[in-house]
RNA sequence: GCGCCAAUAGCUCAGUUGGAUAGAGCAACAGCCUUCUAAGCUGUGGGUCAGAGGUUCGAAUCCUCUUUGGCGUACCA
């Protein structure tokens, strides 16, 4: 299974009406009920049975590929056999059944070969959509999926010992998202992170500065924080290149900290702190942010107690040389280490101790780490090991997996240089921003020319991202995401801003319209059912995106109804419209629109602009 | 070797529960600014859905095998 989680309460298809019924599942559902009634009638009239019709309810409801063959569309294929009937003939005979009938939904019946599609009757469901918008405002498109539902998100994970890299940066725009979806979904959502800052790694970055660092510090260097560890996790690299044996001094220092060595330790906060004080910056700028932090050095021992009770229980067992293992023949993996021969932790240790630290701190009905797609065997180890330990809720446990983060030129390597910084890539689609907005002679006109480029850069960085599938790996192109046409963040950023434009204009001459009402039946244009459709299918994305934990379902979505919008205006004028009740309704449906762009913005990290 | 994952247009990606003629963007070419921001809109060309079998009325989608690629299989994290 890819990257699907399951969540015990995402239920099944035959569930899914029960949790509420919005707009567009209304009319799928009433009429639906309507069709099966039919044929199930129908079926006992030639059979004597139902059994015919009712072996394949309930009932697929599908969306035609074109608006011409209508809005809903019933396939009949699954029938022919029970009817002994082509599905053609079968889609005739529904139709004049149900014609006859004055209890159907209001709308039309058509046959389109072996559907039965309906087109529904467009002025209420505009009239629904336009009372629900306005009702709801930023909550519209919010169900109650995961209502009541404690979801513990964790992402990021940063090491102290280096800055954040492009990698970092998916892993930080899935988190973000997926706790967003999942909040609007109903569900109560503790965003997470782990600082990792204890292991060998960390010494190393330590060791080097002991040898080479000559008491710098990021003021005397004028270094951020996170950056000037860096180097000196770099420079231990080059050290070890010259003198493989100084990893022994590395290992030799991770006992010493464990141990509770002053001096190590002195070194070991002061260089964190640096880390942290850079990696807070750029979460700043990059508007991630967190209600807990876990740090490592905290839960680690925690994770040590439980593996030398697990060793008690005989959960574990302990080798010869004194390390400590775990038998996974019942899950068909190997053996693995638990804690090392020195009795100092891994990586594992550490985050069998958080997990649980977590559960009594927040008792949750599920946890979602979102971790790379390589640490994959990390995670089935750790909730078996959970589950091993006697802890029920390690079936609530779930790995978010995404890919890994490609170059146009190939793959990231931080030996050959090639990783991407975090704040390099940004201040370098930032100026990229501010290049276009000069050029294109903006700078009175979106006012704060560096916000709105940084809002702009971030815009187009989640939304690149985002819009691929978290399982696949993916190759990120800057210039590309930062492109001002085509399917990126900053396009649809400025249909936003274009709306806000007019929202502006309208505002001027409100008054002339303040009498009239919003009439639906105004809005007849091909375009104008489109959009209505597709707004009051918000709520549907949503669930979809929550249900899969996929933040490419609201992406996707935000881009199809960004060029049916553009399209749209292109070609009608809104505030210029012949007659002041379709100003109106025209413009109704526009604010609704926003409505929906401003929503779905903040599902997936795009920074919503008034203008630019 | 074994395990997990992927493969859709030249490139980057969508593709709903198996359903109608597989869609976008980029790149290429051709149009559209006295008209709510041209950061836009429209059109043209571009496909053996990696390959072969199978299930099905129907497969990019499900199953099997093959090929290619990625990741894992550490007393690293």
């Amino acid at each position: 299974m890819p990257c699907c989680v399951h969540f015990p309460y995402s239920g099944g298809r035959a569930r899914r009406t029960r949790w509420r019924v919005w707009n567009m599942q209304q009319m799928r559902d009433s009429w639906r009920a309507v069709i099966e009634r039919e044929l199930t009638r129908y079926a006992t009239e030639t059979f004597g049975t139902a059994q015919a019709a009712e072996s394949a309810f309930p009932l697929a409801v599908q969306k035609p590929p074109k608006s011409e063959l209508g809005d809903l569309a019933f396939p009949l294929f699954v029938f022919a056999k029970a009817f002994r009937m082509a599905p053609q003939k079968l889609a005739q005979v529904l139709k004049d059944r149900l014609s006859l009938c004055d209890d159907v939904p209001k709308g039309e019946l058509l046959t389109a070969g072996p559907y039965l599609n309906v087109r529904v009757d467009m002025a209420e469901l505009a009239n629904r959509v336009n009372e629900q918008v306005a009702r709801m405002g930023s909550s519209y498109g919010n169900t109650d999926l995961m209502a009541s539902k404690r979801v513990m998100v964790e992402f990021s994970c940063p090491n102290t010992n280096k800055p954040l890299h492009l990698g970092h940066m998916r892993n930080d725009a899935i988190g973000e998202s997926i706790s967003a979806i999942l909040k609007a979904n109903g569900a109560e959502v503790l965003k997470v992170n782990l600082i990792n800052n204890r292991g060998v790694h960390i010494c190393k970055s330590m060791l080097a500065y002991q040898k080479f660092g000559n008491g710098e510090t990021p003021e005397s260097s004028g270094m951020k924080g996170d950056h000037l560890v860096g180097k000196y996790y770099v420079k231990f690299a080059q050290w070890e290149k010259e003198d493989p044996s100084i990893v022994q001094l590395a290992q030799e220092m991770l006992k010493k900290w464990e141990a509770g060595d002053p001096e190590v330790l002195r070194l070991w906060e002061l260089m964190n702190g640096w880390t942290l004080a850079g990696v807070s910056e750029t979460y700043r700028n990059t508007g991630i942010s967190f209600d807990r932090y876990y740090y490592e050095s905290d839960t680690y021992t925690l994770g040590k107690d439980k593996v030398l009770a697990g060793v008690e229980s005989g959960v574990f067992y302990r080798e010869e040389d004194d390390s400590v293992w775990i038998d996974l023949a019942d899950i068909n993996l190997d053996k693995k280490v638990l804690l090392r021969k020195d009795g100092t932790s891994l990586y594992l240790t550490q985050d069998i101790g958080t997990a649980i630290a977590r559960h009594e701190d927040w008792p949750f009905d599920s946890l979602i780490y979102v971790v790379a797609s390589e640490q994959t065997y990390h995670f089935k180890v750790l909730f078996h090991v959970l589950d091993k330990l006697g802890y029920a809720w390690a079936k609530d446990l779930h790995h978010l997996a995404y890919g890994m983060v490609n170059l146009p030129e190939g793959k990231m390597k931080s030996r050959e240089g090639t990783v991407v910084d975090a704040d390099d890539l940004f201040a370098q689609l930032t100026e990229l921003a501010m290049q276009e907005i000069k050029e294109k002679g903006r700078e009175e006109a979106v006012g704060d020319v560096r916000n709105t480029s940084e809002a702009i850069a971030l815009g187009a960085l989640n939304y690149f991202l985002l819009q691929a599938n978290p399982m696949k790996d993916m190759v990120f192109n800057p210039a590309e995401s930062i492109s001002f046409n085509g399917n990126t963040g900053p396009y649809l950023q400025y249909m936003g801003a274009r709306i806000s434009s007019m929202v502006r204009k309208f505002e001027v001459m409100a008054e002339d319209f303040s009498d009239i009402p919003f009439d639906s039946t105004q809005l007849s244009l091909p375009e104008e059912r489109e959009l209505v459709k597709m707004i009051a299918t918000f709520p549907e994305v949503v669930t979809e995106s929550g249900r899969d934990l996929n933040p490419s379902a609201v992406t996707s979505y935000l881009y199809e109804l960004s060029r049916l919008f553009s399209r749209y205006y292109h070609d009608h004028p809104v505030l210029k419209a012949p007659s002041a009740p379709l100003v109106k309704a025209r413009f109704s449906l526009v604010c609704m629109v926003l409505q929906v762009f401003r929503n779905a913005y903040a599902l997936v990290g795009i920074p919503f602009l008034e203008s630019m």
